[in-house]
DNA sequence: GTATACTTGACTAAAATAGTCAGGATTATA
DNA sequence: TATAATCCTGACTATTTTAGTCAAGTATAC
């Protein structure tokens, strides 16, 4: 299973832009100053959203990132899938046509995680960035 | 987030044991043999769930493991915790009284992981040993 | 007393993660 | 047209985690 910072600077970085995005692109240099993630790290992370069309890029002083479409549409589970996180659970090492590990049956915990992979699965494709920046507004005029 | 090896040889093991366990105590050799886990992770592992309460020992010749409890008793949450096996989501790191990062709010991922972590804890409370057993029998008799 | 099995703790190799670094290309604007 | 702000790319590296291995026990059945 794989699910670390890297899918998080991803979702947090987006929704930064989505928030301070008015046509303007949004430069690397100030969503890492507001979201304390290293430009360098950004880069790299914003390279692989714009080769999965997420984001699209404006070169030059100004320059930037804007998101590719409305931020209802885009599902956490595409930012995930760019920034490779993929929701993989162990699984087992030499599955062959006889099943796993080279015994006759599949072992025993093989549907288990199958099953708790699409359930993850389902939370993300379920949720978009419009949603979280709905959720954190109601989260801060609730107190 | 961690979801690895140790918790699904952790599973096999305990399900292996609770297949060919009829009060007899059963040897790490023979699992590992059946598994194709090392023995000495075995050990590692029975150890903690050992310490967990999860099985008790058997000392010296045709000595093993035995489960302490029903197969329906034993929850897959209860074997995750005891190997360490936290399903725990990234954190941000500097969370503190001010929020994450050092910033005056939590960050706009904070709720998105909780949730996330809830249910993932939700489905394996909802599995137990049991269960796994019997899905594997009728997976084998459907085909 | 010997083989079988559990017990314990330290050690290690490999992989994944989270960056860093260096250099380059493009464009606005002064 | 020079310069600064950006994006762009690939290689490098430190740290952490994972998945073991290894060694030296202790307990017990036979």
């Amino acid at each position: 299973m794989k699910l670390t910072s890297k899918g998080r600077y991803a979702v947090m970085a987006l929704a930064d832009l989505a928030r301070f995005n008015s046509q303007n692109p949004v430069s690397l240099r100030d969503i890492s100053l507001r979201q304390g993630i290293s430009l360098d790290y950004l880069e790299q992370i914003f390279s692989k959203l714009k080769k999965n069309n997420i984001v699209k890029s404006i070169r030059g002083t100004n320059g930037g990132y804007i998101l590719t479409k409305n931020p209802d549409q885009i599902k956490l589970a595409n930012i995930f899938y760019a920034v490779d996180e993929r929701i993989k659970t162990v699984k087992c090492k030499k599955e062959s046509k006889k099943g796993c590990n080279g015994k006759l049956a599949k072992c025993i915990t093989h549907n288990l995680w199958d099953e708790l992979e699409s359930h993850i699965n389902d939370f993300f494709d379920k949720k978009n960035l419009g949603d979280l920046l709905k959720n954190n507004f109601e989260t801060r005029i609730s107190r």
